[in-house]
DNA sequence: CAAAAACCTTACGTTGACGTCAACGTAATA
DNA sequence: TATTACGTTGACGTCAACGTAAGGTTTTTG
């Protein structure tokens, strides 16, 4: 029901939910473990667009396997202010893993996309010489 | 120790995990719900080298986020004999799914990619504007 | 030959990521 | 005003993918 004057991006817990083919019980779960946290009108939850954004990520993250830890620490990634001088060091290094992780993912995919084309190959040939029972 | 008289390929299960860096536990796991089905030198499991690329694919799978159920189902493409003709149909359906998911994944991995790129200069340009406190 | 190493099975425990009630409040609507 | 519809907080259940310990054989090694 997008209020009309408040109309700078603000999203129901359904609304949210639904754009991303999501339950309800798990944007309350992922607010539970400290992955979003939208604001509130009374109790009822008010997400922005930055908490879509996050979600967006996360579940970018989820596609690609990471676990939810793994996406915290990459969407932490993005926030600049609270990451003291130490922490840096340590960031760039997880970075570097995160790197070193995909790109042996994109290696895996692109072999088994490899193969799942030989496999389809051999079902289509397979139906063609079988097909005719 | 790697028999000598028998050389064509076969490892003991510590021998195979240590390879792949998983446990026992797991490769006996697989066995259980019949990912894996080594033969027995009496009670002993001897795994071929067919056993050992199956393993192979499901910790590849296993990379790319894939459920064992997912690995397996990808596994059995790879067998041809034991599939009729109406499961190839679907087979093809699976494929193409699986590929789908593939290139959802190639696409994040690329973006994700990006984004760490941007965090990672973000933290290093951090680490030399402030590095001299 | 004894001790250590490597193998086995059985079985209960754990963790992550939610699902699924129950029981309730609030707000629009017919 | 009663009935939906949507929101809330517990809290227990579930499923996958193993971990982990217990207790027992067999094989290797000092």
């Amino acid at each position: 029901m997008t209020n009309i004057v408040t109309s700078s991006a603000e999203y129901s817990i359904t609304d949210l939910c639904k754009e991303f083919g999501v339950t309800t019980r798990t944007a309350r779960y992922y607010e539970d473990i400290g992955l979003l946290s939208p604001s509130r009108r009374g109790q009822t939850r008010v997400y922005s667009a930055a908490d879509r954004t996050r979600l967006r990520l996360i579940l970018r993250g989820k596609r690609l396997g990471l676990s939810l830890e793994d996406s915290r620490q990459i969407i932490d990634m993005y926030e600049p202010g609270k990451t003291n001088i130490e922490q840096l060091n340590s960031l760039v290094d997880a970075i570097r893993q995160q790197r070193e992780k995909l790109n042996q993912q994109l290696d895996d995919s692109g072999n088994l996309l490899k193969d799942l084309n030989k496999a389809e190959a051999a079902c289509i040939d397979a139906l063609k010489t079988n097909g005719d029972s």
